[in-house]
DNA sequence: ACAGCCATGTAACTTGTTACATGATTTT
DNA sequence: AAAATCATGTAACAAGTTACATGGCTGT
């Protein structure tokens, strides 16, 4: 496929290849599966379902086995397929950087602030860093939590999820930290261009 | 507005603010910004200013000022309104973290092919260290070469552009490193849940 | 009876994205 | 004259997202 962010749809994918499961499942296991930061409203479970069978990466069948005759209607089951397979193990074997980057909210933001001259920058950067920093402590406090739940949980049946939980929290806090790494570097570069003398507002 | 990740739309509106401009020079302008990692397909720019007039965020006026008779027609100047200046002040002002955190390919990627066995996500943690790693070192050389091109640019016309190009790369070298050390932190994480005896397959 | 969860789905909409058609102007 | 660049737009679709309608089942 040429679409390059797709999370939902190959994760529900991703789900569906370790086991067979119904909608209202699928919805739980990707919750669960990503530590909770992920919510996931249930309407779109279903909108991607449907389009993962019209491009035949999953298919339906309902619960009861073959029974056929009145089979409950409202237990639809999903299982992977083998075009599905073959799209997510692409998908896990891709590198993650062919192409452009994926466009990001803080560096758009930084970068079009700059277009408005180095005084705006400067305010945007200093704004996003405050706002940064306190996100970072609450991320800390959280990853602090998770790893407590994950002691207690130890290999019991919430093991999974408290796991999941550290590792996007570990996520988290590093892309924070990078990130407020970035926003010093870059009030430093344009201190320095403001005092060499650059522009202070665009000139074309 | 409650739709939370909008570069394009946003970005063509902190363009404008800056100064009048029509479509195809905010194609130009947008990828100068942006330090040529953001192609910008010229369709796109139209889609999204006609949706960006159709807000009000945006008037268009033609180039010939108010002449009305034949102005020409193929030059139409958009300039930003009043309701997209508070739009974008809001954009540059709000926190990059209230609500849940943007679904992150690579955080992804790891998190569902947890759900596959240990195994499975070792591999995948592996595999993406490698590619990362390769584009990183292509990275650091795309810094280098960005920082040469400022110093020759000086204060001239594409110092802009430089500028910008050096913020990027800063941002992406950052975000990479940040993402190696979490595919580290991943691996020792899984390697200590194998070594505990920790499930090699999903329970339910 | 009622609240709350389990479960399925649809309609409507948003932004992002590209392929395509069209023509003017400038450069070679 | 041909090629490249400037310039504008439309049609069509993908994926994400939510509000809403519908009903079964369970516990109080």
């Amino acid at each position: 496929m040429h679409t390059a962010y797709v999370s939902v749809r190959l994760g529900l994918l991703a789900l569906l290849d370790d086991a067979d499961m119904h909608g209202y499942q699928l919805k739980s296991a990707f919750e669960a599966r990503t530590g909770g930061v992920w919510p996931l409203n249930i309407g779109q479970v279903y909108t991607t379902l449907a389009r993962l069978e019209r491009d035949g990466l999953v298919a339906t069948s309902d619960g009861n086995g073959a029974h056929g005759e009145h089979a409950d209607e409202r237990q639809h089951v999903y299982s992977i397929t083998a075009a599905g397979r073959r799209e997510l193990s692409d998908w896990f074997a891709e590198s993650p950087v062919e192409g452009p980057p994926p466009r990001d909210e803080l560096i758009a933001k930084v970068l079009l602030a700059v277009a408005g001259g180095t005084e705006r920058a400067l305010a945007v950067v200093t704004a996003q860093r405050t706002a940064l920093f306190t996100a970072l402590q609450a991320r800390r406090r959280a990853l602090r939590a998770a790893g407590a739940a994950d002691a207690a949980a130890g290999t019991g049946p919430d093991a999974d999820e408290a796991f999941a939980a550290e590792l996007v929290q570990d996520a988290l806090v590093a892309r924070a930290e990078s990130e407020l790494r970035w926003l010093d570097q870059c009030e430093a570069r344009l201190l320095a261009r403001r005092s060499a003398g650059g522009p202070t507002r665009r000139s074309s």
